[in-house]
DNA sequence: TACAAATACTACAACGCTGTAGTATTTGTC
DNA sequence: GACAAATACTACAGCGTTGTAGTATTTGTA
């Protein structure tokens, strides 16, 4: 006689640990799976835990995964501050911009599970999720635009559609970003590097 | 008495002509709500038509879309074929460079229901789809890093790394191919231009 | 005009997901 | 050790989807 035996308990956990390893078996099933894959449910299943106990930490996913955002990209976006800040080295533009290019690549290769939620093509993602992403993305855009207008005064080149630019430069940095994520070796940061200054090279001299 | 009124009869088709209206129907959901929202079920009520009638023409929606690219897709990837034909025109890469560049402005902004499909980003199309898509990606590509090898070779350019550099222009185009099926008057042919050769002019000169 | 073939519709079972009410177990405290 | 609080589980109803078997309507043809 089957007697339908109940689940075993799953060990307990404080609000804040469990909250914690929610956020991270969602962002270990969106890295497997990707974002169409993401549900309350995959997300139980992947914490081995049942969804009631999901419930009672978040409202709905929508809510699960902002809090997601607010602890993976703060830090991400941060980084990618600090990176685009404008500094003493600007008086160097050219060299300025390989080594933001190695930064680049080493801040995205160095934390892959971070960066491909938030660089992948997503149509799944719920709106409060790539309403924030696209905020931010605007805020590192615009940074790089103004980057690019003082490299451009400093470098004396021609005159370029500062904003246009900042959008192919940032479609450009997005698209390797993602195939950093999924083949690191591929693009490694010598190699683009290396492509960076040879475009700069052949831009001519400096002032 | 309500007695659950059998919904009117939609008029009858051959197979042939239901299977067009069907594929237009599902460009037409795509379009307006996006992949993720593609199903059997939404392409039969956009139709006006019961589900079984898709199932009639259709194995599953793997099938249609799999056929809905047979249609919209070789004639895409025709077109950007063409244009990236490496004609008499190499001569002047320059000249080449602008003029392929508005062609394919014209190409994207004339048709954008067929580009935005293929151009959009999206986590929810079906493999197949997927698949079919990344394979001709792949072909242009390659055929764009030829034409910056001959291109490069006769500019007399820097040595740059032709693969890289496809990749990049690669990521560019499709990047604003999706601003041009957005907001095409933001992204005209001629603001694009005019990029373009302002970064070839500060480039230097010709061989 | 009546019939058979072609074509469309209804209805149902199955699946996976959401969200919640009610119940069982565990655990900290006395 | 017993009890109350904290925490987890079960079970259910609801929704939207898939795919199919059976039935109704339409239509071309005789």
């Amino acid at each position: 006689m089957p007697t339908a035996r109940r689940r075993p308990y799953t060990p307990r956990m404080s609000p804040a640990d469990r909250r914690k390893q929610l956020l991270d078996a969602a962002i270990e099933v969106i890295a497997r799976d990707g974002y169409s894959a993401i549900s309350i449910d995959a997300i139980a299943r992947e914490a081995d835990v049942t969804r009631p106990v999901v419930y009672g930490v978040f409202d709905d996913l929508g809510a699960l995964l902002g809090a997601l955002l607010d602890r993976q990209e703060n830090r991400a976006l941060e980084q990618l501050l600090t990176v685009l800040e404008p500094g003493p080295d600007m008086r160097d533009p050219d060299a300025y911009l390989a080594q933001t290019v190695r930064r680049l690549v080493e801040i995205v290769a160095g934390d892959p599970q971070t960066w491909r939620p938030i660089l992948a093509a997503w149509d799944t993602t719920p709106e409060v999720v790539r309403e924030r992403i696209a905020r931010d993305r605007e805020l590192v855009r615009s940074r790089m635009q103004s980057l690019l207008e003082v490299g451009l005064a400093m470098r004396g080149g021609p005159e370029i559609d500062a904003e246009l630019g900042s959008h192919g430069l940032l479609a450009i940095a997005e698209y390797f970003g993602r195939q950093i994520c999924e083949d690191p070796d591929r693009f490694s940061a010598d190699r683009l590097v290396a492509m960076v200054e040879g475009l700069l090279a052949s831009l001519g001299s400096h002032k």
